[in-house]
Order: structure tokens, then sequence, then C-alpha cells
RNA sequence: CGAGGAGUAGCGCAGUUUGGUAGCGCGCUUGGUUCGGGACCAAGAGGUCGUGGGUUCAAAUCCCGUCUCCUCGACCA
């Protein structure tokens, strides 16, 4: 007990030291690990094995509808970078760039992307001629640099692993309507494979990608009433079609502009699961993208049959298609049990010579805590059903605290309220920039998303007519 | 980039005030007993004290520089 005891102050405490518990966290749990360089994290095995499985199911997703993968270059000629104004103007102060090559000063320094807008638009420009070339839509997979002032693994690092996916279409029409259509496919994906609630919609001015026409947001409601940032989908209109040359002879043989559109999540939804879903003993995985989903832990496995009954059951459940683990380390039960909740791993089967006796087995669920003795026949039936049912419980539960913690404001001191209360704050704006910019003075809050559905009567700081309905919360 | 805190064995720390043989717990290695919520015994291995310079007979300890990490603000996926 006293061993125990010490465990849990492995982590810091959940409720009133959530920075450290985030951190604590992720490292204690092998998922990063600081790089040499400031801002750098290694993504280590257990990390990066979410990473891979929220790739499959993303990528999966975009193929599905129509989006070709592809990879262009890390390095960008500066020269691209300042013809888009506002998009230098938003990039250059977080970009990296390379001034020496091969012993020598470069002619023209090269920009490590931040994003790449610029370089696709070229590449793009280049590849578009006729109406029959739209829509292009393609994707890739890569890492870019933004040189922030502070870093946390996964929610903020100079390097960053995302997928950036760029459309061209004839029309404004279809290129915003794809940029909804993406908006959307990231909130089914959050809510379906990470059990995550979001909330959409469009982003203001202020808050919008920089050489963005309109750009869409999800949002999720982290542990301590934060919001993050888990998704942008952007539409550019002619934006960036026209800084590139991306021009195409249209049916009537005109030579017109393409419109363009992106879309981006990143390796911050790694720490977007973790800040959801997380408890006082570590990590909880939602079952679509957790590296192990099943653990199975021997008890007293040097009797004999114990571990011989555990291969059978790993062979079992791995032929059912879930990913298990077999834990034969020389470690006792409980050290295990702590480890694996710790890790977030969502069932655990405990099976000792008393279950293989009476056909049974004793399965744990990581997010109610609760252990329940069910018959080792069905085996991998009764895990895929728990899985689910699991799966199910952690969007629910999150759904429902998020939806507790959304509260609405008429002022400037009702919304400074519930955001300290560390709530989303639902209120009217009347669409100035002054407003947006004295809320965030007032209660360090910004606006995230403008709801769809516009109800509110007034501006909560100005009280003149709202002509939008905007969530404010406290950001990462 | 501003304010605060911290870098000593793989991890967590003590030692720094008052300079004088490098310490503790956990982990690791080997052997044995254990195993249903972080087991126990025995024997071992492991550190140019973040880094560069200075003061001194002598520096983890004092002085100057520098790098990194953590927390809070301003900027951002």
């Amino acid at each position: 007990m006293a061993k125990n005891e010490q465990f849990v102050k492995a982590i810091a405490d959940i409720e009133t030291d959530f920075p450290q518990w985030y951190t604590d966290v992720v490292v204690k749990t092998k998922l990063v690990d600081y790089g040499p360089v400031k801002g750098t994290m290694v993504i280590r095995p257990y990390g990066y094995a979410i990473w891979e499985n929220i790739q499959r199911e993303l990528d999966s997703r975009f193929k599905a509808n129509g989006v070709e993968n592809a990879y262009f270059p890390l390095l960008i000629p500066m020269s691209f970078m300042t013809k888009e104004a506002e998009h230098v103007e938003g990039f250059a102060p977080e970009v990296a760039v390379v001034t020496h090559a091969g012993g020598e000063k470069l002619e023209e320094p090269l920009v490590v992307r931040p994003t790449s807008e610029t370089i696709i638009g070229h590449m793009f420009g280049k590849w578009v001629e006729s109406w029959r070339d739209l829509p292009l839509r393609q994707n890739q997979w890569c890492n870019v640099m933004r040189w922030e002032k502070t870093t946390r693994p996964f929610l903020r690092t100079s390097e960053f692993l995302w997928q950036e996916g760029h459309s061209v279409y004839a029309s404004g029409e279809e290129a915003e309507a794809e940029t909804l259509r993406m908006l959307a496919l990231y909130r089914e994906f959050a809510e379906n494979v990470l059990c995550m609630p979001v909330l959409t919609g469009r982003k203001t001015e202020k808050e919008k990608f920089a050489g963005a026409v309109a750009t869409y947001g999800m949002e999720a409601m982290m542990h301590d009433g934060k919001s993050l940032q888990s998704g942008t989908t952007h539409y550019m209109g002619q934006n960036f079609a026209k800084a590139f040359n991306v021009q195409f002879t249209d049916k009537d043989g005109a030579l017109k502009y393409g419109y363009t559109m992106s879309y981006g999540v990143s390796t911050r939804l790694i720490g977007a699961l973790i800040m959801t879903h997380g408890d006082a003993r570590g990590l909880v995985l939602p079952p679509p993208v957790a590296p192990v989903q099943v653990v199975i832990v021997p008890i007293a496995q040097k009797k004999e049959g114990v571990l011989e009954a555990c291969h059978v059951l790993e062979e079992t459940l791995k032929n059912a298609g879930l990913r298990v683990k077999l834990d034969d380390s020389d470690n006792s039960p409980g050290w295990k049990f702590n480890e694996w909740e710790m890790k977030g791993v969502p069932l655990r089967i405990e099976l000792g010579p008393r279950d293989i006796e009476a056909g049974k087995m004793l399965v744990f669920r990581r997010d109610t805590c609760e252990k329940q003795e069910v018959s080792s026949e069905h085996a991998a039936e009764t895990v895929v059903a728990e899985l689910a049912a699991m799966g199910n419980a952690l969007f629910a539960r999150a759904k429902a605290r998020m939806q507790s913690r959304i509260v609405p404001a008429n002022t400037l001191d009702e919304l400074l309220a519930g955001v300290n209360g560390g709530n989303f704050v639902r209120a009217g704006w009347c669409g100035e920039r002054a407003c947006e910019d004295k809320v965030k003075e007032f209660a360090q809050a910004t606006a995230r998303v403008m709801d769809d559905h516009h109800d509110a009567a007034t501006c909560v700081c100005c009280g003149k007519p709202a002509r939008h309905t905007v969530f404010f919360a406290r950001a990462y």
C-alpha cells in the first residue's frame, strides 16, 4: 500500500495541477521524450503507434473521398512565401530559414515549410491547364516546422507531424463545399475514432489562416475546460491561385483562376485525446487508436498451465483482429495492473489458476476501473463488444461533460465568470474586431468558433445587436 | 521574448548556506523464494555533478557566460 501511494505520486494530481499531470503522463507512459534541440520531441513507439492508427483511419477516409496522396519538398524558396501578402505576414515570425548549404551561403534562402500552400500552389500551377484537370485533390503526410516561443509535447512543438490536403476547384462554390465536407469528415473522425466530442464552425477574421478567405475549425474541450484547436479547414478563394498562377481554360474557352482550399490535422490530436479522456491514473486511450487494446496479465504465471492458457487466449484475440499484449514479464501482478492502467490500455484480462479451473476470466475496463468475471468461452466476442461499449461510453461521458460546461453570457462579467469556471461561453458578438479584442483583454478568452445556430440577441461586449453567436474559451 | 523555478547514476532526490574522499530511494544485473492491486532475501554494476571559462593548495558547492527543461504571461496547428 505504501508502494502504491508512491506510485500515485508518480504523476501529478489531475485536478489541482493539470499541466504537470499532462507532461508527467506523456513522458512516463513513454509516448514521447524531449529532443536535444529546444522545442523538439521524439515520438516513441507507444506514441507513434497511436499516430499510425490515426493515420490509417484518416487516410482511408480521404481516399474514400477521392483524395490522392503525394509528397512535396521540405524546403521552399523564400520568394514563394512572399507571393501571398497575408500569408507571409502571418508566418514570417515563425519560419526557420536555411541560409547555408554545401559549405556556402545560398543565393536565395530556403524556408523550412511551416505549411505547404505556396509550394503546392506553385506545382498545381504547372499541372492545371484545363477544366478537365479539375478538381485536383492531393494530400501529404509530412512534418512541418514552426518556431514557437513556448512548446509542449504534442500540443506545440517546433517540428510536428501532420497531414495537409490541398484541392483546386473550378468554382468557389465547389471549393467551399469541399472545405465544409472536410470539416464534417474531421468531426466524424473525432467522434467515432477518438471518441472525442468537438465544436465545429467558422473562425472569426482575427483567428483565420493567413491568406484564407474563410477558416473553419474543430475545437475540443480539455479536462481543465480549455479549448484545443484540433483541426482546421480553409477556403482560400483565388488568393493563392492568383499568387501562383493556378489557371485553367474553362469549357467556354476563357482563361480562369482556380479556387483552392486546404485542411489539416496534426499530432496535436494525440494531445487532444490525452487531455480529453485521461484521469487520475493516467491515460485512457480510445479503443480504435489504442496501440494495445487488450493486455493479458497472468496470475501466478509460473504455475503449470497458466501461461499456456494465456497464450491460447492471446491467439484467439489476435485472430479476431485485436491488438493484444501478453505481459509475461517478471513483474508482480499489481505492478502490471498499475503500469498498464497508466498507459491507458482499454481492457485488461486477468487469468490465473482459479479462472482457468472455472473456465472464466476477469475483465477490467479502464474507463470505469471495474472488474467483471466472465466466461472465457466466446472470449473474442466478449472483448470486441466490451471495446465497442467503452468507446461509446468514453464519447458519451466526454460529450456530457462538454455540454454541461457550455454556459451562456450576456455581459463581459458573465463571460469572465464562465471561463474562470472552466467553461466554454456561448455568447452574442456584433462582429467588430474591437469587441473581440476587448474580450481577450478582459477575460483572456478567444473566439473559438462561431455557432451555425445563431440565436444570440446582443453582443456580449458592446450590447449592440449580435451578428454571430460565438463560443468563447481559454485556449491552448 | 518577459517573470519565476530546476539541471548531481536510467528515474526521483539529498548534499551547495559554511569549498576538503560522490550519497539515498527506486530501477538495472545475477541467483533464490514469490505472484488475485507497484513482493522479499543475498550479492553486484553504474556518476569527468548540463556545459564553457574564472577564483583557489582544493569547486557539485563561490563568480561570470551559455544551453536545456518546467510553470505563468505575450505569439501560434
